[in-house]
DNA sequence: ACCTGAACACCGTTCAAGT
DNA sequence: ACCTGAACACCGTTCAAGT
């Protein structure tokens, strides 16, 4: 009688087969490396099979595609997110929580480009939705507007990020829009052309905080 | 003494060389028809030339590379844009703007993938931007907070878009935010639990007027 | 069970040559 | 002047095979 080979041989009981050179958290280690230093654009699935010395296909044994790479990497990010205490005072506790969503999604580029669906949809990242919700509700508004008025900020804050994000690159050329400026007939249009070349200066992140308070700020006027 | 070929012989006159089969004009055409019908991602160099019974590098000939196509289709959707008449009344009339900036947008989703930089820099759909700004400074706003607010106003409106266009495909499917709702824990997510399946009930038009119209009154009201 | 290699159907763009 | 063909350096993904 020939041994068969026992089941424990690959090192763990119960495992068969050939042993695991890749794991999911070497990917997503690896992918959230790419994406933290190169942006999502670097990310391909066979940069990534190159960078961990295997081949694209192997990277299909552990993820679906790469649209569910995508959202593990989403997931792993919320999950690492603090969970701070937040303010008792709802009208505070709303402008902090809307705040919060800004300042972390704003310096991850890769996520704007990512989010597929209306909301950053992972369980980990609900604290923060609800917080907004909730404190619309304790401000007065019904809980169907409340969910309203999370969208408002919710859109508001998408817009914020895709412009920050679409700004990056050229810092250096004067872009279209400057030369679009530049070229404007001050009779047809004299409000942006009194601006000039200081149309497209930089906005500050006080002037974000300012804009979000407004759009806050006219929601409950108008919600409540 | 051979004669030299007469330098009209290709047509008109001055004109020399191979007589072209391709013109811009064309390329835009085709390139528009694509973009309208199929969006953004459908439409490729090597796709378009196909298209037009040519090869991809005949098309280098006419534009200097695929961004500058898009930045010319831009101007060409932005040209065939009827203007108005624009009400008198400044608070209608920055109503107007606003609303008219996220009309003409909605219905062409390719563009929102096209927009690179913070507007929609076409000399050709300017006046809306001064219709904005112009209102803004006749409600009683400085010219710098005209500004600001006017980038609040494209902001929302750019986020609008974006998550329109990205609720779309997937219309009969269950999301991730809806798997995502449903395993809330009641206790840990009071209000969004309350809300269940029906967070993700589609928003329609007139949400999205009473949003917008929080976000101008908020600035009015804010800036001023 | 886990991984490899070859293949399919794509990209944008450059370069050298043809008419 | 205008266009073609081949090539370069990429994509995501499927399928059949190897260990």
């Amino acid at each position: 009688m020939q041994p068969t080979p026992a089941p424990g041989s690959a090192g763990r009981p119960g495992r068969v087969g050939r042993p695991p050179r890749l794991s999911l958290d070497a990917i997503l280690e690896t992918a959230g490396r790419i994406l933290e230093t190169e942006g999502a654009a670097a990310l391909s699935m066979r940069r990534l099979a190159r960078e961990l010395n295997s081949t694209p296909m192997a990277l299909y044994h552990h993820v679906q595609d790469k649209d569910e790479l995508l959202m593990l990497l989403l997931d792993v990010y919320a999950d690492a997110i603090p969970r701070p205490e937040l303010p008792k005072d709802p009208r505070e506790r709303l402008s902090y929580c809307a705040h919060m969503f800004h300042d972390i999604l704003a310096d991850r580029p890769w996520i704007v480009e990512v989010l597929s669906s209306d909301a950053f949809a992972s369980v980990s990242a609900m604290w923060i939705v609800e917080g907004v919700v909730d404190s619309l509700v304790e401000c007065g508004l019904t809980p169907q507007d409340a969910a309203q008025g999370y969208r408002v900020i919710w859109t508001y804050t998408v817009g914020e990020l895709t412009l920050r994000h679409r700004r990056r690159p050229e810092r250096t050329a004067p872009t279209r829009l400057d030369l679009t400026m530049a070229s404007l007939d001050a009779r047809e249009y004299p409000r942006l052309a009194a601006f000039g070349s200081r149309w497209n200066e930089v906005t500050s992140a006080d002037d974000h905080r300012r804009g979000l308070e407004a759009v806050i700020n006219g929601l409950l006027a108008e919600f409540r």
